[in-house]
DNA sequence: GCCAACGTTGGC
DNA sequence: GCCAACGTTGGC
């Protein structure tokens, strides 16, 4: 069981899409590092925080969990999708998703909160020049946050 | 294998 | 819209 933060465009896929949905593929990744967090370290049932990005108020706004291994996402064979690949194959597909279901909205955390806990002066995302849509969460940073969600 | 150029992310 | 940071591409 491991935890995570898994960043989405709100204009894309908000806590309110997922939870009207209930579950959505998380498409879109294109980096490596992120697609093999998906690939080989995500468990079922493993669950993450859904970080809003690219928005007027970035932060932690639910939780969700992981509940489908990954699988190839369907986007990098459309080439009508922006996150097409032409160097992607069904036969040979480069780029995977991992399914997550909504467990709750929370109150947003905003960027701006997290910064200012010294508990979570170390967390993958809130480092310098960081860029990940997926980073890991240690168990203390998880029980540090979901103590201050509402 | 190096590395410059370029593209993307994402906060502000 | 700006820009820091960093990943990817492709020539050599």
């Amino acid at each position: 069981m491991a935890y995570w933060l898994m960043k989405s465009e709100p204009d894309e896929v908000s806590i309110d899409d997922l939870e009207a949905r209930h579950t959505v593929p998380w498409f879109g990744v294109r980096n490596y590092q992120a697609r093999n967090f998906m690939r080989d370290a995500m468990q079922l049932g493993d669950r993450a925080f859904f970080y809003h990005s690219g928005c007027a108020e970035p932060g932690i706004a639910g939780i969700c969990e992981i509940c489908s291994p990954a699988h190839p996402d369907e986007t990098q064979f459309d080439a009508a999708s922006p996150y097409f690949d032409p160097k992607s194959s069904p036969e040979k597909p480069r780029w995977l998703c991992v399914d997550v279901k909504f467990v709750r909205k929370t109150q947003l955390l905003t960027l701006a909160e997290m910064r200012g806990f010294a508990e979570l002066s170390q967390m993958q995302t809130l480092q310098r020049g960081n860029r990940l849509s997926i980073t890991p969460v240690s168990p203390a940073e998880w029980d540090f946050i979901l103590e201050r969600l509402k």
